[in-house]
DNA sequence: ACAGGTATATAGTATCACGTAGTAGCGTCA
DNA sequence: TGACGCTACTACGTGATACTATATACCTGT
């Protein structure tokens, strides 16, 4: 899929907040799981703009460890306050989900 | 629903392309149909860079008509270019918006 | 004359994903 | 040893977009 940067604007936040929920995990994994997930196109420097971001805001904990296949990793964590922005991330998504197909369903029935 | 502002990057200029193309119509209408659909704080500033940039690319027709309620509106309507980008848009939107629900979904279950 | 609803336009701002480049550690293989 | 590739993080600049605030203008009713 191409193009979809400006839609990904806001999501992509929440999609690392809710990979981040999983369980202590680290920017470079972050990009691998999105990757998986299907978003092919994202690439490293994003998804660390958005961990520098969240570290900023205090949505994660954070510790440092060795590893044996590159440099030290940063692991995070949510602390409470992510925890919450995750929920309300969630409920924003929803509502717009919910907006967006009632439009598209309109269209289908060619109402109003 | 508050701050959605980052989440409706790419998603509103889809919206006013599925609601022109459901027949003739002009800005100021636009944004109260967007409201009535639940983005209550769309304002028309907003809707106007949006009509702005349609015009810009091409993707609709213009004709003037006078009113009795105010100024001359400016009614539009989809060309061949704007049915496509609408498909594009719901094709994009498509991919998102599954993907989201994906992810979601595995939270739900608690999976991977 | 004035207020209020209708209607369009625009300059400036903030936020975000992206592109690119740089730094660096480690393992493999010739 | 040296080149390469994978891992891992950081930093700077760019472009696109929605929002804020403001200005302009037309029409109706009082």
């Amino acid at each position: 899929m191409e193009n979809i940067t400006e839609m990904l604007k806001g999501v992509l936040e929440g999609c690392v907040l809710e990979i981040i929920s999983r369980g202590e995990t680290y920017g470079y994994e972050i990009t691998q799981q999105l990757r998986e997930l299907g978003f092919t196109d994202v690439v490293e420097g994003t998804v660390y703009t958005i961990t520098m971001r969240l570290e900023k805001n205090n949505l994660v904990d954070i510790e440092k460890k060795t590893s044996t296949k590159g440099p030290p990793r940063k692991f995070y964590t949510l602390n409470a306050a992510g925890q919450e922005q995750l929920e309300i991330f969630w409920g924003k998504w929803d509502f717009i989900s919910s907006k967006m197909n009632e439009l598209k369903t309109n269209k289908a029935k060619g109402e109003k």
